[in-house]
DNA sequence: TTCACGATTAGCT
DNA sequence: GCTAATCGTGAAG
């Protein structure tokens, strides 16, 4: 289903500093049905979050943050509801929400939405017609929605890019994972999906079939 | 200055 | 299942 602009900021509510400003696992799972609205020069593009994976800023290898602060993760540790985005692999760019009070490191990784506004832009943005393969990933998602560095530090409860809460709530069956694509901490079940949902990066993945050593027996 | 590497994707076999 | 594409970042020299 797609919305126009109007029906959409008619139907959802802006979220608040304090929804970002929890444990980052709280905030991923209640990520899920929140819908990512970028307000950009080729007009309202938004989607519904449908899997999100939490980076921790404890006792989490694979998490950005644990490296300390740098330049491209000083946004990780400062105030909640800013936007984390970061080139990958030289090509891609992938957005996180960061979570936690001021000072506390922590993010969520927002890996796939449902195209609900500006569905002929992400089309055009993506070089792609099927409507289910538009943002079903990190990488995916972003360019469909124009996001890019530019965005970087983006406050997301008052700028360009946004998160709005849906007003009339729907039930969400959660599903958990491990999380995609990592070499450290393979195992921590950080990965939320809503269950069953067609726009999901991956229906299921079988434990981590990374190319290792495997110990002797 | 150099260098290894990665929270991906598309297009193969 | 396998791999090329492609480059900013950060640590080391």
């Amino acid at each position: 289903m797609s919305l126009t602009s109007a029906e959409l900021f008619a139907t959802t509510q802006q979220l608040s500093r304090s929804f970002f400003a929890r444990g980052t696992e709280e905030v991923a799972r209640d990520l899920l049905g929140t819908v990512l609205v970028h307000d950009s020069p080729d007009g309202v593009l938004a989607g519904r979050i449908v899997e999100v994976e939490a980076y921790l800023g404890q006792g989490d290898a694979a998490a950005h943050s644990t490296a300390g602060r740098t330049e491209r993760t000083k946004v990780i540790f400062g105030p909640p509801g800013h936007a984390y985005v970061y080139r990958i692999y030289g090509i891609h760019h992938c957005l996180n929400v960061v979570a936690e009070p001021d000072g506390t490191p922590g993010c969520v990784l927002v890996r796939a939405v449902q195209p609900l506004c500006g569905v002929s832009t992400m089309r055009r943005n993506r070089d792609s017609e099927q409507r289910t393969k538009l943002t079903n990933g990190p990488g995916k998602l972003t360019l469909a929605m124009g996001i890019g560095m530019d965005l970087y530090g983006a406050d997301l409860t008052a700028s360009r890019l946004t998160v709005r809460l849906p007003e009339v709530p729907s039930r969400l069956e959660i599903g958990t994972s491990p999380r995609i694509g990592i070499r450290k901490a393979t195992q921590l079940p950080l990965r939320y999906t809503i269950a069953g949902n067609r726009y999901l990066s991956r229906s299921q993945r079988a434990p981590a079939t990374r190319r290792g050593r495997v110990s002797p027996p």
